[in-house]
DNA sequence: GATGAATGAGTTTTCATTCAT
DNA sequence: CATGAATGAAAACTCATTCAT
């Protein structure tokens, strides 16, 4: 992978978070990232070729994430994880996110399977603390995080710790 | 208000909803609204202007929503009928919230305004029960419903019942 | 003529001078005149009926002047009278003039034939004072005419008089 | 500047001199070029931007006949250059003068700055002559030139060289 | 006489993509 | 690997004109 190429995926990201997928041209991400706007085509193929690339890049940042949370063993500590995740999204992380959320709402890219590894976390662990419905709860539990990362994703976030600690208590954490 | 005219609109609503404003060019709305496309610019100006015009017809109708639960007097009531809200969003007003919620994502349009009223009317209701922190429980509960609403959304639903009950459990509710 | 009539006929005169024939769409002239669309073809046809009988308007009050010139007998005062033309373009005919210049340089338009009798007028002035080519004489001051009235179309005029003054005494007037 | 960039030029002059700017689509534009209509938004960014490339084209090729006019030591001979002008257009020249003069016309267009240097010139010479009003003057041969330049690239003209020397003879040239 | 909704053909502009160098 | 000229198709938008009321 050259200077490049990184730079056109840096820029592309960027800009697809910025101002949606269809909207960013690719003349656009080539000219912020210092590029011909042949040298996308010639990487990446076509422009839903740069958009796979963006987001792959992103899924693996967000797996290694999820990897550890699911191989937390101690309940407790496993909600707890969860729940802590979205109050800290890392500026760094900010740009992969809001593409990653807006993304869903266009209509194809969709993939609700990533998901499955951390529901069943999940739902174990809320079975281990003998709660009545762990599938419910675990549901529960997915839709606040898509909640607060949406939240924290679309405007700038104030008093996050109070708000955990005020979730962490529903959960006696 | 002519018969034409709702239909660009119906058709831009159900069009920008299922593929995303910026992919849907005028020329499909027109033609799904079985009109010339010369008169969405006649009478919405521009692309954006007919966005606009769909945007503000979908907002007169959250807004009939949320007048009648900030006007709710007794808190639990009040909390309940908020919890429940993404639960039962009716078939004809998928597309609406579908746009709304995807629309957050682009840029400019995002109005966090009309949030307020709701969140004052929660935090008021919490602090008449007496919890801690009435704020951050308003502000966990607006995430949770952004969340269960883009779940809602985004993913044909299951047993949703089960779902609410375990989260007004936890209000004790 | 109605009075919406001539409201068309004063807008149209006004913004075919200002921004050109080819560049003023029907739905400005009929905005200006606070008239409906609709209403410019009803009563002009189309597009160049307006033009044509805005053009006949204002070819009539050309006509006007050039018929008191061609009449006049005495030649010092007829070359007076035709010298002195430009320098006296009043306000209320500045655009009726400003626009059958501007028309002049859009092809088909431009009809030469409307200047013979003036020309032929000078022609005879120059020969009855004994001048050596009153032909090209007749020309020259053609020329000027067309010249002065260009410049004090495009340009706000200063010090005319002394120009004229000057002009004059070329000729012993 | 490739060789389609300049085909595009040449077409745009002579299609805007024989038609006007305002009538002359870009797809005329580029059929005549043999060239993509995309092509000429890629190099001129717009339909304005082409017209602004073709008149600096323009103006330099006529700076070019002004700077020799304007270095011109004795009066007489500056005089006579500047009288002469417009009576040697050249085929060539033609449809550059066609469009500057049309333009003129196109109110945002006229820029009257570019012949302060010539009138300068024509004052000094007036001046060195003895003429009682020297600026009078110079204005009234610019006017001239206009009305001149103006006749001859609207009809095609005769006997030039007639009307030249009288009018030469009135500066006793 | 007058309106304003509606059209269809055209115009300007954008953009993903190809290709010669 | 990299550029940038060039294209063709589609998108956004304009506009003269028609027509029912």
């Amino acid at each position: 992978m050259t200077e490049k190429q990184k730079n056109i995926l840096k820029s592309a990201l960027k800009l697809y978070a910025q101002e949606g997928y269809a909207s960013t041209s690719t003349s656009k991400v080539a000219r912020s990232a210092g590029v011909s706007e042949g040298l996308i085509f010639r990487h990446f193929k076509n422009k839903e070729g740069l958009l796979a690339a963006v987001l792959q890049m992103s899924m693996e940042a967000a797996k290694l994430h999820m990897a550890d949370i699911v191989m937390t063993a101690d309940p407790k500590e496993l909600i707890s994880k969860i729940l802590t995740l979205p109050f800290k999204i890392k500026e760094e992380e900010y740009e992969m996110w809001r593409l990653t959320y807006a993304l869903k709402w266009q209509t194809d890219s969709y993939d609700a399977s990533s998901q499955e590894p951390v529901k069943l976390a999940l739902r174990n662990a809320f079975e281990k603390l003998g709660y009545e419905n762990p599938a419910a709860e675990a549901e529960l539990i997915y839709m606040f995080i898509d909640g607060a990362a949406t939240s924290f994703l679309l405007h700038p976030p104030e008093h996050r710790s109070e708000i955990l600690n005020t979730l962490k208590a529903k959960y006696k954490l």
